[in-house]
RNA sequence: GGCGGCGUACCCAAGUGGUUAAGGGAGAGGUCUGCAAAACCUUUAUCCAGCGGUUCGAAUCCGCUCGCCGCCUCCA
């Protein structure tokens, strides 16, 4: 398995420290505000990797934290008048909900930030005493000029730092690059008692604490730390200086980061106001659709988000399930299999497709999780299996290859968690998103009724009864001796 | 100002030194069908922003130019 790494810039051979087993921390989110679709890429970025990690037979301990105390957390709780905790709950339990519904796995470990004030401390106390750092009135700031390895993972100096233009001037700071620690709290505000007096800790220290906390099995380095690129700088290279300067080893072997969402080009995110929440895509799209969606490009690169490539997605999706509705048909038909086999050559070249696509598709996600050509791979066999189909196999082989082709499509989705569904499950679950105003019992009836009106060849009728549910977007599909109803797509 | 990334067909998107440049959508033609839909087949980039260089050979490496974006501040 090879992998980037943001640390060294390049692909690297992944080799776990521990043989079989990979400890992954990723930076979660702060509960202050409901999550947008950059946060869900995140996380499913992730836990596909976790997922693709553990089904090539590592022992996966994952790590995803939640900060529930920080500055956006306080403004906030000061802004609706009720406490940080009540914020902090409130929106991860928004958080959950969010995941649950786009069929994000729980972390193994889900730690908080406020659970762990007395690690956050003692590593506090051990860099002060070691000369990485330094109390200002209560406040404790790391010294970036005592290690000499600051902006090694963002690729910069502590000169070219300086040189940019936005970096604010604090007379407490020895170094206006240095970072905080420690915190003072000011009157209102949540505090917990600490060496330097009553405070909070700073964003980047907890990271340090939790991983080492839950990492600790594995040594005083772990295998991957991930997060949004937008992580990189400053808060990584933050971890890093503390980790590193506090155990004299380094940190974390190889550092992941996804690349962002776009809207016209430009990142999405809460200051320029260009996000969309993950509920209100999931008011108009099927979670899947969301899945497959940002999982249809390579993790690192930008999406470009759009209705447009929503419902692309949407379409792809159909098309995967569209599939499985003929091969469950074919499956059921009990003549197929009794009858004279079909073809040899026909039957091996299906053959050949199917076994050979477990192993394309393990190679694309060995090489970086190339997602979008392991999608790629999958939809080259929708194409064999449909093919196959279509030549009307016969003989119990040939139902034995349909079915296994099923059963590796299974398979394989289930490492990105889609295509996990019945088609019927798919599409009561796009009348839903789609708000069309009818039931399946509705629809069963138009069916029956439109059966007697083609038996009598009153195709004038069963025109209309088929456009009158068109318009509504239901689409029907005679087959041999039966209708198929399905949801209209894209 | 410093650092980094990207530019592949009508659209989305893989591919980063070597037979026919994945896959999906859209378009055109065909097979199938009562007609459709779905599915399948054929077709749509002699070429990978532009220019130059390295090489037997480059979309893939190097240089320059143009365009777009990101980070340097909270941010997935």
């Amino acid at each position: 398995m090879r992998v980037y790494n943001t640390l060294t810039g390049k692909k690297e051979e992944f080799i776990s420290i521990n043989p079989g087993k990979v400890g992954m921390y990723v930076c979660g989110i702060t509960a202050y505000d409901v999550c947008h679709l950059g946060h869900a890429r995140s996380a499913i970025v992730f836990d596909v990797m976790k997922r693709y990690m553990r089904y090539s037979g590592f022992e996966v301990r994952h790590v995803r934290n939640i900060t529930d105390i920080d500055d956006k957390i306080i403004k906030r709780a000061a802004q609706e008048g009720v406490s940080t905790v009540d914020i902090a709950k409130k929106y991860t339990e928004e958080y959950y909900r969010d995941m649950d519904r786009l069929g994000v796995s729980r972390a193994d470990v889900e730690p908080k930030a406020t659970e762990h004030i007395p690690e956050m401390i003692e590593i506090i106390k051990g860099l002060i005493e070691s000369g990485y750092a330094y109390s200002v009135h209560g406040d404790v700031y790391f010294r970036v000029s005592r290690f000499s390895d600051y902006g090694k993972l963002s690729r910069r100096s502590l000169d070219d730092m300086m040189a940019g233009a936005r970096v604010e001037v604090d007379e407490k700071k020895e170094n206006p690059l240095d970072f905080a620690l420690w915190k003072a709290s000011k009157p209102g505000e949540p505090w917990w008692d600490s060496p330097w007096g009553k405070g909070r800790p700073g964003w980047h220290i907890e990271c340090t604490a939790m991983s080492m906390k839950y990492m600790k099995y594995m040594g005083e380095s772990f295998d991957i730390h991930g997060g949004g690129a937008d992580l990189i700088f400053p808060h990584h290279e933050n971890e890093i200086a503390q980790s590193e300067a506090f155990t004299g080893r380094p940190f974390v072997r190889y550092w992941l980061h996804n690349g962002f969402i776009t809207v016209d080009k430009e990142k999405m995110s809460k200051s320029l106001g260009n996000f969309f929440t993950i509920k209100e895509i999931l008011d108009k799209y099927d979670p899947e659709v969301v899945r497959y969606f940002l999982l249809s490009t390579h993790y690192r690169s930008p999406i470009e988000f759009s209705d447009a490539q929503l419902s692309e997605s949407e379409v792809s999706i159909d098309r995967y399930y569209s599939t499985v509705l003929r091969v469950n048909d074919f499956l059921n038909e009990p003549s197929a299999i009794s009858h004279q086999p079909s073809a040899i050559k026909v039957v091996e070249e299906f053959e050949k497709q199917i076994s050979s696509l477990k192993e394309k598709f393990m190679d694309a996600m060995d090489d970086d999780f190339n997602t979008a050509l392991a999608l790629g791979h999958i939809f080259e066999l929708i194409r064999e299996a449909n093919k196959f189909l279509d030549a009307k196999p016969r003989g119990q082989k040939a139902g034995e290859l349909v079915a296994k082709s099923k059963e590796v499509l299974t398979e394989l989705g289930n490492i990105l968690n889609i295509f996990n569904r019945t088609p019927h499950e798919w599409y009561i679950s796009l009348m839903k998103v789609k708000n069309v105003g009818f039931t399946e019992g509705d629809i069963l009836n138009e069916i029956t009724k439109r059966h007697g009106a083609r038996q009598k060849k009153d195709w004038a009728l069963a025109d209309k009864i088929r456009n009158e549910l068109e318009e509504k977007g239901i689409i029907l599909e005679d087959k041999k001796d039966t209708t198929k109803w399905k949801i209209k797509v894209g």
